[in-house]
DNA sequence: ATCGTTTCTGAAAGCGTTTTCGTGATTTTA
DNA sequence: TAAAATCACGAAAACGCTTTCAGAAACGAT
């Protein structure tokens, strides 16, 4: 292949070459029928002389396909979201789709935007990635479009999602903490920002819950403070906290970014990690293992989602029922954690 | 709007229900040419009734447009690119241009293969993200296309290139380090990996050298390490600078990560920052701030970039003369440096 | 030799737009 | 008021493919 391919050489120059018919290139070059060995050849030879690239929306208008496939993602940057981004390359490499991935941005708005956008360009499947489109839409596209829902568990499309065990991971999480003798256990969440796109969230706060009950334990409220997911929420937790008077050994944050900045609380107002407080998050971010010290995390299989979202994609493009495994969280254990 | 779209009205049924031809239904839509009021008010109303959508496909092949910008980035998931993603977004926003992203991997073949990629789809235009195409190549790319090379300088394509002063940065952080009283400075840098790509990195290197030179010092080789850019080579770079056994007081790492990396070296050491040993990064990613202590860091305009990329395309796309602007850093001032 | 099949192929009809071209109708100019 | 210029708009020709259709050729089986 050459950047220096001709735009310009259509199918019919081929044909002239090859002293066949436009059909029959056509044919040799989709592989859709038989064609006579020198014929094909030929063709082919002409192709590579004329440096032949066909034209993909003469393509697309003739054959009602686009070969792509939209994604609709809430934030280039963000670590979780990145890693189904990178699945979702990777599961498409070997195929003959493109992504168009778009951008929501949180924003309700925006993530409408990018869906019309997306449907417009007339992908022939889309891949939503958490967001907070409201259901009934996200079900007026599945009946025209294969849809994939990730890390996101929508009640009215139950065949279209793939997602993780946030409750068993807010479980296992706290339980963890309480192993390491651990018993006022501080919960970071995040749940009046919106109430669709955070209900993983939710679900890994009643996993702490259901811990702490499953310990026999009284649930205590001023252990509970709300965050908005970013760093910055982490360190007013923090202080919240800390102005509650309330005393507790281990924090346990919804997600990683918070548990960064509680943790950069805790430093401020030097209070050690682990020693005088425990810390736990959730995501594993790429950061996680360089926090200092190393932050143990609930690991969610970000590249994995992506990947199966594909299949489960193409399998839906071949009309066949697609595989939608619920994916587990694993605890990774490194050094914010210390007995208690 | 609406999901419901009819995608198989055409612009023939809009005629039809409108009182006119095809012909004038499109110069409505387009706005290529007057038409009388009530026709025009008809057809914007057939339009609305019957949910008409255009087909991309159809128009892109009769137009010759795509109304689409090729966005090569590195890596989904990389701090700095994202930023530059992220401005992009911003920037072609209020265009009818989408973008249409490839990811390099910094694996040269991919980064190929999604070159070509773009082209077939017949993209506007094409903004490359550093990256290590060969520069013919770029050269070719840009005899036909309108492209703009964005956090990447380019010796054969002066007038493509938007790049940040990064002798400048390395210097600046040298020179503070200085100030701040330190005479014994690491540098960690990377540029054994690439040749090309490095550039960036080579650059600060320089600035690094020469802000030694000026203060009247000898540069001794020891003081200098190579890593790759990973968090992981951080880490590296002061296992082996304390097995060298020169002494020093600071380092000023070639990127966020790698200094994120020595700053865990240092704990694992017992080696406290910043009253032990100074720590300076570059790029002020998003985790910086979070960073214990808090990172002083180089910070690249990263979202700006992307914005000016947009900007200088568009006005490539309209034949007029690009503003390219050079970049400068900015240096920001936390808590990882202390007095020496 | 004859009649069905099967295989290969080209002509031609889409696919849904944009754009050129030409023609009346209307406006301007002298 | 006539000639010239402008305007609004429809017909039709692209744009570059895919796919249907039907015919020609080749093959087997009677």
């Amino acid at each position: 292949m050459n950047i220096e391919a001709n735009t310009k050489v259509t199918i019919m120059d081929i044909a002239a070459k090859a002293n066949v018919s436009a059909s029959t290139v056509s044919r040799v070059l989709r592989g859709s029928a038989r064609v006579a060995k020198e014929k094909h050849q030929a063709v082919l030879q002409a192709v590579e002389e004329l440096q032949y690239r066909p034209n993909i929306f003469a393509k697309s208008l003739a054959s009602g396909q686009s070969m792509t496939i939209g994604v609709i993602t809430q934030n280039f940057g963000s670590p979780f979201y990145d890693g189904i981004l990178q699945g979702i390359l990777l599961g498409l490499e070997k195929t003959d789709y493109w992504p168009l991935f778009a951008d929501g941005r949180w924003q309700p708005d925006m993530e409408l935007r990018a869906l019309y956008q997306l449907l417009d360009r007339r992908v022939d499947g889309l891949i939503v990635i958490g967001g907070q489109l409201p259901e009934d839409k996200l079900q007026a596209v599945a009946r025209k479009t294969p849809l994939v829902i990730a890390a996101r568990k929508t009640a009215m499309l139950p065949d279209n999602c793939l997602y993780v065990k946030n409750f068993e991971g807010g479980y296992k999480a706290t339980r963890y903490l309480m192993d390491m003798g651990h018993r006022d256990i501080v919960h970071i969440t995040a749940s009046h920002i919106n109430p669709i796109a955070i209900d993983d969230v939710q679900q890994r706060r009643q996993g702490y819950e259901q811990a702490v009950r499953d310990a026999g334990w009284e649930m205590d409220p001023r252990l509970v403070v709300e965050g908005n997911l970013q760093q910055q929420s982490g360190v007013l937790a923090v202080e919240m906290l800390l102005a509650r008077g309330r005393s507790f050994s281990a924090i346990f944050a919804a997600n990683d970014q918070m548990a960064f900045g509680a943790r950069l609380a805790l430093y401020r107002r030097g209070i050690r990690v682990p020693e005088d407080v425990s810390l736990i998050g959730f995501d594993d971010e790429t950061f996680a293992p360089y926090m200092v010290p190393p932050l143990t995390t609930v690991r969610q299989p970000d590249v994995e989602i992506g990947q199966t979202a594909v299949q489960a994609m193409l399998d839906m493009l071949q009309q066949k029922k697609p595989a939608l495994p619920v994916f587990e969280t694993e605890l990774i254990i490194r050094e914010s954690v210390a007995r208690h």
